[in-house]
This record gives C-alpha cells, structure tokens and sequence, in this order.
DNA sequence: CTGAAAGCGCTTACAG
DNA sequence: CTGAAAGCGCTTACAG
C-alpha cells in the first residue's frame, strides 16, 4: 500500500512545475516539446495516475452517474446496469449504484449517499418515490428516471406502455380461443403491476369477455408468489384454459405449480409472462411474453443523462413493449 | 443544480468557523454544546451534507471499494453484488463496480479506473487476470479475490472446491445407479471449468467407470452452449442416462434441448447442474444441482476486505460447495 | 473549547 | 509557453 504519486513528485522529476504536468495530462494547453516528451516518461516510468477524486474536486465534477436501483441481483435489473454501463461507454462518467430495495426510507438513504457524493447525475430504476419528490430531484440535479411518467419531466422518463403490454398479452390469448383467462398480477402496490392489470381488463372488455374475479389473483412478482398464486386459482371452482402473468419470474412459478399437478403446458394451459428476461427463452417449454426492453432502454438512459450533463438537446425515446410468441400458447382446442 | 452549499457556508451562518462545523460534523472532538446546536441548527435549516469526496480526499479515505466483475447482468455475478452489499452494511464503504467482461484487457482498464478513484481496496471476481497479477495488485491495496485461490495469498481467497463439486455431483448419479454419465463441461479456459471436469473424471475413475470421450463436450457456460452441447450429445453413437452439466445455466439450454426432442428429464435422462443460481428452484423440473453459496462468499469477501481495511486479523473462511437434491435426477430404471 | 493555517491532489485563471 | 498562486471542500495538527 505504497502511497501513491502525486503530480508533484512528477514535477519535480521532470523538472517543471505540477502545473505543466497537468497540462500535458490535460493536454487543453499547449506545452514544449521536450518538457512534454520528459513529462510524459516519468509517467510512464512511475505509472503515474493522476486522482480521478482530486481531479473531481478541482473540476467540479465527480465523473461519477449514480443509479438508484431496487435490488442488485435481480436479472432484470442486471440487464439495465449493463444497458447503462454501454450507454456510458467511452464517455468521463462511470456508473455508482445504490439500492433501494423497493422501501421509501432505502431509496431515500441511497440518494443521498449518491447526493453526498455529489454525482454530477442521477438514473432512477422505478422505487417508490414520489412524483413530487422526483420532481425536487429533477430540479436539482440532472435526472433520468426509468420505468415510470412523472408529470413535468416526462421528456426525462423512459417507460413502456404497461396497460397496452397487459393488453397485447391478453388479446394474443383471446385471439388464440381462449376465453376464460386467469390473470396473476404482480404487487398491486406498483403503477406497473396495476397498469398491466388494467390492460388485462381492457382486452377483456373490448372482445365482450366478462371479467371473473375468482380468476384473477395478486402476486407480488416472485417467483414463490406465482406458484402460489397458481395454486390458488386451481383450487377455485371457475375453470380456466389460459393465464397472463403480471411478469416472467411470476410465470416461472405458476409453471412450476402446474407441473405438480400434472397440468400440461401450453397442452392444457396456455401461459404468457410479461419482461421477456434474460433466459426466458430457455424455459420448459420457451415462454410466450412481452418484452419490454430493458437493456436498450437502460442504454438510452445512460444517453440522455450525457445530453442533459453535456448541456445538449435531449432527444426523447419512447419504447414499445412487444409480444414475443414463443411456445407457452396454443390454440385452444376444443 | 443549485451549487450545493458548503461548510463555510454553514460556519458564517452559524457565527463559528469552519473547523468548528467540522468537528460537530464528525463528532470526535468535544464543541461548546451551544455552538454545537447553532450548527446542528442551520445544517438541519440548510439540508447540508458534506461532500464525500472532499472528505475522501482530506482524510486519505475514498470510502469506496472496487469490485472487479466479470458481468453486470447475470444473475450469478447479481447475487454477489447483493452478498458485498450486505456484507459492506453499514460500514463506511460503499462498492464500486467495474466490468471486465472475461477480457484481460478490459479488466486491466477496469483496475486502472478502480485505482485511479483510489479506491481503498478491492474484490476481484474470477476473470483472467494471472495469479503473478494479482499478487501485485496484492502488494499495493487491499484485495480479496472471489473464485479462485492465488498462491502466496490464499487467506484472502475465497472460493468452493470445484474438483470436489464435480466429483459430488457425479458421484451422486453414480449412487443413483447411472453407467453412462455425460457430461457437458464449461468454457476449458477457465480454471473453474477445468476443476470440475477434472471431479467429474475422478468420480468415473472411483468407481471403476470408463470416461467416454463421446461423452463429454465442451460448452461455454451459456444456455445456448448447453442446448448445443445436449444436441451433439444427441447426436452422437453412445448412448447415455444421465448427464452433469457445469453449471446451472449451460443445464436449462440442455433441459431444452432434451424437451425438443421429446426426451424426459427425469424419466428418460438424468440432470445435475452446477451452482444453484438464482430461480433454479423453479425450473420444471427443479434442478438438482451443486450449490455454490454466492451470496455467502460474497458477504464474506466484504467482511474480509473491511477486516483488512480495519487493520485487523483477517479470519479465512472455507466455503463448500454442497448437493442441492431436487427433482431433475432419479435412480436409474431398466 | 476554538480559530487560523496547512494540507489532501488536482486545475486553472493570472501574470509574465 | 510556464510558474506561482488561489481554489475545489473538507480535515486536522497547532497554538492559544
């Protein structure tokens, strides 16, 4: 734990003052050809680097984007740190993740270790902050937030459409012959799991499908909630061919549940899940979901925030969220 | 993006110095219980927060951890992040994650942007970099490595006996009765890969089995190698009852591959994986795999690093990799 | 107990 | 082109 070299210990042995070594590090400013030359290898003699953090400081920028996020070892929300991670590429700013776990109290003790940190921007993951209080955020600090609309900023929100995903996914199965479909939802706590539902009764309506109560059940969007959720509705009297799951992790136990009994999939039940996360393709049998693509939108987040830190126009992307058709729904034979 | 205010800011307001707002800051050294309140007032009044990395850099203390990784986004790696987390809790220390993606290269850049923010010390996670590399990095910050064991500093690594894994997960279809055990190993590269194939071998070899090179195929620890590696397998003259995959992963691509082509797992062919990734649990059927404890390793590496940050003795810890019995694998059926 | 000063490792006007 | 100085926002001996 050698303590490190300073720009003054280059200095001195090259024979100049710190403040040219840090022009030629800097290289803005021009500088002699041969005290550049004698620079440059002392630092490639001591493998100088400069402080990134002292450098920071003088700047008045910590070349640091903090990312508030609800859990670190979610795949979905992997799949956005390295969408994030690309969109900030070759780019000054390096990426500082806090947790906010899905609680109010986490999320506000995450912003501000990022705040005390004074990151020059902010990423924000969904959470359950406030509107308002993203709004305060947004006002103090250059601000993308995914995964939400707050109104006043929304040309820094990046979302999908959730009640027309839930929608898709519902109208895919009607138009598949199904016409009593279950529907686990996730948390209803979270505009997306309430949106999705939304989307499920809508699809319903509009094909003049009544909406059965017993067919539908909250989960919470783990997979445990979904098998339990699954075996829930198998054991109520109303019958069902077909399920739209609030989210693929939900469907991965509400799969499991069935296969316990011995129900078939999609022979016996046709199943659709929603997020299309990193692996559901290689599920027994590939799941049939809507994709809601994260890693693009996590990228374009990371692009945003630089237009907004670099001072330029932001250029609003909007995301669609898609049916994927995989093997999870067939036809209902009759 | 109101410059944020500062301590001198709160000292004039306060009617005390700087230094004074300082120490009430850190509270080591006693201050006048009235001007203590004056500043506790008006640092409550002006929501102030003291920059971290001012402080980080007078104190000669970033405060923040380095952590190698080799992925942002799988849900192995994501399951470590969570384990440092917790295992960093309420510590002064916050991570710092840089992604090497299984590339010399890009691990020497991530290093060096880890060092130039002057981290005060680091997890490294697998990757490629030398045992000799290593212990240079070794020489010069605190480090604890995850996944492997490097000569001369082996108290600071943390890792699961992968021979011994592949042996156990062998070994246990061997018990089940299984004659014909394929195996599809991981990326030979690694040393990981390399350990268990090398268990695997051993476990043949115990019980006086035959290795069949027919058998064995090399995948690269993705899903989609692991369906490959199941069809070439497929495809092949020997025949087989039970396979053990290298990992969790590389065992869904096989499950699928096997589904596809009509073939039953458990009933017709036996699966054992390797690591109890997160979601195994809920595959159809539930994957009977090595359980690698992550999370654990993880938070143990955090406690090991702040042991050494700390100055104090660091404790080793051992970590065993065990059967996790589930569904994918039975006795064998004439 | 407390203020003024020096210092952490840089950057950047300023003056030459 | 280049050095000395001031400053970024803190901490911490030092002197009182």
């Amino acid at each position: 734990m050698a303590k490190p070299i300073t720009i003054h210990d280059i200095a001195r042995e090259a024979g100049v003052s710190p403040s040219t070594v840090s022009r030629v590090l800097n290289g803005n400013v021009p500088v002699a050809e041969e005290k550049r030359a004698a620079v440059l290898a002392v630092i490639t003699k001591r493998n100088y680097q400069p402080s990134a953090v002292a450098q920071g400081l003088a700047r008045g920028r910590a070349g640091v984007v903090g990312v508030l996020t609800q859990s670190m070892s979610s795949p979905f929300y992997g799949e956005i740190f390295s969408g994030i991670e690309q969109g900030l590429g070759e780019s000054p700013y390096h990426p500082m993740f806090a947790n906010g776990n899905w609680r109010a109290e986490e999320e506000l003790a995450a912003l501000n270790l990022l705040s005390q940190r004074r990151v020059d921007g902010l990423i924000v993951l969904w959470g359950t902050l406030s509107d308002e209080q993203l709004r305060r955020v947004a006002a103090e600090t250059p601000l993308v937030v995914m995964g939400r609309s707050v109104a006043g900023i929304e040309r820094q929100c990046l979302h999908i459409n959730d009640v027309r995903g839930g929608y898709d996914a519902t109208r895919y199965l009607i138009d598949l012959g199904h016409r009593r479909i279950a529907h686990i939802t996730g948390l209803l706590a979270q505009q997306d799991a309430r949106d999705r539902y939304q989307g499920y009764l809508k699809a319903l309506e509009d094909s003049g499908l009544p909406a059965d109560p017993q067919l539908i059940v909250e989960g919470d969007f783990t997979e445990q909630s979904g098998l339990l959720a699954m075996q829930a509705l198998l054991s109520r009297s109303s019958r069902f061919t077909a399920v739209f799951v609030a989210n693929d992790q939900m469907a991965y136990g509400a799969r499991l549940a069935l296969y316990r009994q011995g129900i078939r999939v999609p022979e016996d039940i046709s199943l659709v899940g929603f997020d299309d996360q990193l692996g559901t393709a290689y599920t027994t049998p590939p799941l049939t979901t809507i994709r809601q693509p994260v890693a693009d939108m996590g990228r374009a987040a990371a692009q945003v925030l630089r237009q907004m830190l670099d001072g330029q126009p932001i250029t609003p992307r909007t995301f669609e969220a898609k049916l994927v058709i995989r093997e999870s729904a067939v036809m209902l034979r009759i």
